[in-house]
RNA sequence: UGUGAAAUAGAGAAGUGGUUACUCAUCAGUCUCAGAAACUGAGUUACACAGGUUCGAAUCCUGUUUUCACUACCA
């Protein structure tokens, strides 16, 4: 039997206790109140655990078992969100399928986590990338796209609904979350829609939908990213450079929620930062849109022709497209070419000829070196159609190539197979079609060349909404921009409009005089990168068009700018510039000598009138003496009344982007039939992710999934995007309850009795990205009936990383030599270089010179230059990482103390929520606690000492006074106080000489949430007991206990502590008073006077001031 | 730029108006041939700064400074 503290031994034997005993798995089913305590998802990366990943784990571990010896039935899970990029990447270089690299690291990480003592229920544990998880996930994606977001009762409903709708009224009175550009029909209209056209417009209202939109492309890592993902124009992952791109893509109509997201942040337990954070990645801003009318004093564009491609003053221009020195022969091919079209070209040609699509397409014309197929000028698309030898590597090469110099003449290509012509027609046309729409926007090609067609893109949902800006037909007069305000009290103030530089409108309302200008100044903003744009918002640039508008509350005729400073994907991309209340409307004016004009009162003699931004307005005719708040009221009731816009609530949040051009992801459940996405039966789910021969993208820039064989359902293609890494964790938490049900994600049941997570703990880094989309999910389940509360987390603290304490050494430059760092002020500093040295062989600050000798082959002959005979490194705190050496391994850490120690020292640390540096300074202090305890149990020789002896009231006291510290401290998730007062109730019962059984049990009760191997041991091996320790119940505290009859005062003489004296509590504060004057202490303070005051606060304190 | 959090001995860190914890490091002692361990004890005018309220302020109020995190042209 051990009798000394061998954690090593206890703990092995423990671990292994609880899990063959099957000890910590939890009923669904209780009559206990239930208590959910969830830790954040965690990635199994090939790394392992370093120190800092535990550090939640550690306070959910302790939180769950106070709970469960509290009484509650505590649902306490561990699972993987182990689809993810690592293992794709790591698979893309060495072709190990991403499956065996999961495996093999969540082997380490469950390895890891064991060696802890975690109370995890691992018959809960899930997998996302295990098909009995995803397919639900796969399950709620359906659900998904088969609703719609009703803004009357602002819940997601069924689509069927919808479609109920449509056939009976159209749309036109529908309130329905939909995209901008969704067209109004009648119910007649609809009913003659064919299949597909009725699947195209079902497709704006869906939750899960497919679309255009501009995404955030990372070329380097070949994928899509979410707004989330992306910090500083690079990619989170990486550091990638990022880019706008037009693609289409699957996304998720998370703006329909923005509302319910908002306004259910009031009801969650959360800290204010992360709330706050929310709400401005929500981004709800309250305003007015307000018409202004355009004034164009002469278009560069011909009045009445609302035929974009005139804007070339010479048409002849734009069909002189071909590479001149290879005309003559070129344009012979054509002919030649044009006289024996194959079969496809021929019937393609008799579907867009003579303007059936409302565009003229020419055939075989030539552009540069090269004849295309078909074009049509006036949009810039070039349609190509492919016979059987583009399919040959080479071919597809000089294809490739071939594109991309269209397109950098500004022509968008797109291709088709022989094949899809004869047998796809339709939706060969709609996509023509649709591409037409697009390019519809677009510039003209002349002059505007060297602006990529990609570059026109920034600010989702911008696209097609805006068209109508320019009411064009009805000429100049009609012609009207939109702005939107959060001010409209300072229209007055107007002294400017700008637009954004990507803004369609531009070419329309630049005048011929600021033509070149304009076009020079478009480029160059277009051509500037995210970054650029973001890192010099200081500087001012912009360019005016010679354009007016008319401001409707005055009629004043302003200019019109255009400049960067206006985001195309926010509002309008129209600002109305009011330099007296606007800080960038007021460096722009200044900058371009536009006027300010003051409508605040007090502004008039500041230098930057910006610094005062509210008040009562000036100079603002009926405006005139309001206040801000009434002035806003009553300048919006005055564009209501006449017309002239309309309130506007506008968001920051843009839909999520859902598809990921990668292979190591759910596959979406979807096929496609006429180019429309049809759901696969809910029977066949899951759909598995096929086994593919290589996990890159094809040469063609197709997702890896293309590769997959016979991937096609109902002779449809499959999808082959699959989805991002937030799908799997959006709802995972739901999973936990029910794990192993195979009807649905989980049952009602389950989900109604565990219902919300109580306690969530994890970082900040997920406040924008899994929190919303978690909730999203939950709040859309909720909608649609199958579980019964809205929000998933009720609670959450959020835990401070560990960071790294990294070791640096000097070396003297191109040399061997290194130097201790107090002789580095003896050097320059750019005879020095530092490096990062491997944490594990410093101590102290002190480097273990063998074993950096040995540590890497060149550092054999390394020389030192030493201080007091010792080799000491300079330190530095940065994130704990592999490239900086500075990783500390809980295994070491275990291996070297113990897991309790470990337990223990990561509470002890610092507060739960704090930022803190790793040090194993102090770590000696926890374990040397541990084994005092063990004193406590056993004397010097190992045997027990304990006696049944009843407890004296000093033991007593000071147990309670521990219990009912600890069980506050816990009660407000204050895990690193209840470490202190555990030792000093173990030095006073060691200074009691206490061994008494009753006493030392319920210490242990109290202690076993953070040290279960070693109170297990003691609970067991020394007190005897035959059940585990953790189902016994944490002990409550007593008041009666720490009832005193007298009262140690502490005495002040003029506030100043001067000592003590004791008085029982039973005396008045008169008595007090009396006694306390003839005190000896006193009478030599007061010197024979008679004091001023005397204070006394019953068991506080007693103060003499004289 | 905005928002949030924080500042207590050499280091980490308790303490929401009244006796300033706890751990490490430091120093001394006991034990030992010696060291380690263990045990006993000690010390450092520690409450970011400047005012104010109070018999009494680390704690409440006002102002200032500094640090960290997130955010960043959102009209």
């Amino acid at each position: 039997m051990s009798t000394e503290y061998t954690p090593k031994e206890i703990e092995n034997k423990w671990q292994k206790y609880w899990q063959e005993n099957n000890i910590y798995h939890v009923e669904n089913q209780s009559n206990k109140q239930k208590y959910y305590v969830l830790d954040m998802f965690p990635y199994p990366s090939g790394a392992g655990l370093h120190v800092g990943h535990p550090l939640g784990y550690i306070a959910t571990d302790i939180f769950s078992r106070y709970k469960k010896m509290q009484g509650f039935n505590v649902l306490h899970p561990m699972g993987f969100d182990s689809f993810g990029l690592p293992a794709e990447q790591y698979a893309i270089e060495t072709g190990q399928h991403p499956a065996i690299t999961t495996e093999k690291n969540i082997a380490t990480f469950k390895n890891q986590l064991a060696k802890i003592g975690f109370n995890h229920d691992t018959k809960r544990e899930i997998q996302t990338s295990n098909p009995q998880y995803y397919t639900w996930t796969q399950w709620i994606f359906q659900q998904l796209f088969n609703s719609y977001f009703d803004n009357k009762i602002q819940k997601a409903d069924d689509i069927s609904i919808l479609i109920d709708n449509f056939n009976q009224n159209g749309n036109q009175d529908i309130d329905a979350v939909c995209d901008e550009n969704t067209p109004i029909f009648l119910a007649s209209e609809w009913k003659n829609k064919s299949e597909t056209e009725q699947q195209q417009i079902l497709l704006h209202y869906r939750l899960a939908f497919i679309a255009e939109a501009s995404v955030n492309w990372c070329p380097a890592l070949g994928m899509v990213l979410a707004n989330d993902e992306v910090k500083d124009g690079l990619s989170e992952r990486g550091g990638h450079p990022v880019e706008r791109k037009k693609m289409k893509q699957w996304m998720m109509r998370i703006t329909a929620y923005s509302d319910r997201l908002l306004d259910n942040l009031q009801t969650l337990d959360w800290s204010e930062a992360v709330k706050e954070m929310q709400r401005n990645w929500i981004g709800k801003s309250m305003g007015c849109e307000i018409d202004f009318e355009i004034v164009c004093p002469t278009p560069a564009l011909p009045e009445g022709e609302g035929d974009l491609s005139s804007f070339s003053s010479e048409k002849e221009i734009l069909f002189r497209t071909a590479n001149l020195e290879k005309w003559q022969y070129l344009k012979q091919n054509g002919r030649n070419n044009r006289k024996n079209p194959t079969e496809s070209e021929e019937f393609l040609w008799s579907k867009i000829r003579k303007e059936q699509l409302n565009v003229k397409f020419r055939r075989q014309h030539t552009i540069d070196d090269f004849i295309v197929d078909f074009i049509s000028l006036k949009n810039n698309l070039v349609i190509e159609i492919d016979g059987e030898y583009h399919l040959e590597k080479e071919q597809k090469e000089y294809d490739e190539m071939r594109t991309q110099i269209l397109q950098e003449k500004g022509f968008k290509v797109i291709r088709f197979t022989n094949n899809d012509v004869l047998n796809n027609i339709n939706s060969v046309l709609d996509l023509i079609k649709q591409n037409l729409t697009e390019q519809n926007s677009l510039t003209s090609g002349e002059g505007w060349g060297g602006a990529k067609q990609n570059s026109l893109t920034s600010g989702e949902g911008w696209g097609g909404a805006k068209q109508n800006s320019l009411t064009s037909g009805e000429g100049w007069g009609g012609a009207k921009l939109t702005a939107f305000t959060t001010r409209i009290d300072t229209i007055f103030g107007v002294s400017y409009l700008v637009l954004a530089p990507e803004h369609e409108i531009i070419p329309t309302l630049t005048t011929k005089e600021q033509k070149n200008e304009v076009e020079k100044y478009v480029i160059w903003a277009k051509n500037r990168s995210e970054r650029d744009r973001q890192s010099e918002v200081k500087n001012v640039s912009g360019v005016f068009t010679g354009s007016y508008a008319i401001n409707p509350f005055n009629q004043e005729k302003i200019q019109i700018w255009i400049a960067d400073y206006v985001l195309a994907g926010y509002g309008t991309g129209v600002v109305m510039g009011v330099p007296s209340s606007d800080d960038r409307d007021f460096r722009f004016a200044k900058h371009f000598n536009l006027s300010i004009r003051l409508v605040i009162e007090g502004t008039e003699k500041m230098e930057n009138p910006t610094e005062k931004k509210y008040g009562k307005m000036i100079n603002s005719d009926f405006l005139n003496g309001l206040d801000t708040k009434e002035a806003i009221k009553k300048a919006i009731e005055f564009v209501e009344k006449n017309n002239l816009g309309k309130p506007k609530i506008n968001f920051r949040l843009r839909d999520a982007a859902f598809s990921r051009q990668r292979y190591w992801g759910e596959p979406m459940p979807v096929y496609y039939k006429n180019g429309m996405p049809y759901l696969i039966d809910e029977k066949k789910l899951p759909l598995i992710l096929p086994e593919i021969n290589e996990y890159k993208p094809t040469s063609d820039g197709e997702p890896p999934l293309a590769r997959a064989k016979n991937w096609t359902y109902e002779n449809g293609q499959i999808e082959t995007t699959t989805m991002p890494g937030w799908a799997g964790s959006s709802w995972y938490f739901l999973r936990y309850m029910d794990n192993q049900n195979t009807e649905t994600f989980a049952s009602k049941q389950a989900t109604d009795y565990w219902n919300q997570v109580d306690l969530y703990v994890g970082g900040t880094e997920h406040a924008v990205g899994h929190l919303l989309y978690a909730r999203f999910w939950t709040n859309f389940l909720c909608d649609r009936g199958f579980i019964s509360f809205q929000e998933p987390f009720k609670k959450m603290i959020n835990q401070g990383m560990i960071q790294g304490q990294s070791a640096l050494m000097y070396r003297l430059k191109n040399t061997n030599t290194f130097i201790s760092l107090s002789l580095k002020k003896n050097y320059k500093e750019e005879e020095l270089q530092e490096l990062h040295v491997d944490v594990n062989i410093v101590e102290n600050n002190i480097l273990d010179i063998e074993a950096f000798k040995k540590w890497r082959s060149d550092n054999q002959n390394a020389d030192f230059l030493l201080e007091d005979g010792k080799f000491i490194c300079g330190s530095q705190v940065e994130k704990m990482s592999k490239r900086w050496y500075n990783v500390v391994n809980p295994d070491d850490v275990i291996e070297k103390y113990s897991a309790d120690t470990l337990r223990l020292y990561e509470m002890f640390l610092g507060p739960l929520e704090q930022y803190k540096p790793w040090s194993m300074q102090g770590i000696d202090g926890c374990h040397k606690f541990l084994k005092r305890l063990w004193r406590l149990f056993y004397n010097n020789e190992g045997t027990l000492q304990l006696s049944n002896d009843t407890p004296t009231p000093a033991e007593l006291k000071v147990l309670h006074k521990c219990i009912k510290g600890v069980t506050e401290d816990l009660e407000r998730y204050s895990f690193n106080t209840p470490v202190s007062k555990f030792m000093i109730l173990t030095s006073e019962l060691i200074e009691l000489k206490c061994h008494k059984k009753q006493i030392l049990e319920s210490f242990l009760r109290l202690l076993v949430p953070y040290t279960p191997h070693i109170s297990e041991e003691l609970w067991q091996n020394a007190l005897g007991n035959t059940t585990s320790i953790y189902h016994a119940d944490f002990p409550i505290f007593d008041e009666k206990y720490l009832v005193e009859n007298s009262f140690d005062y502490p005495l002040q003489i003029n506030g100043k502590m001067k000592g003590n004296i004791t008085f029982t509590i039973d005396l008045s504060k008169e008595e007090i008073e009396k006694l306390v004057i003839e005190n000896e202490l006193v009478q030599k303070y007061l010197e024979g006077n008679t004091p001023k005051k005397i204070v006394v606060v019953p068991k506080k304190i007693i103060n003499i001031v004289i």
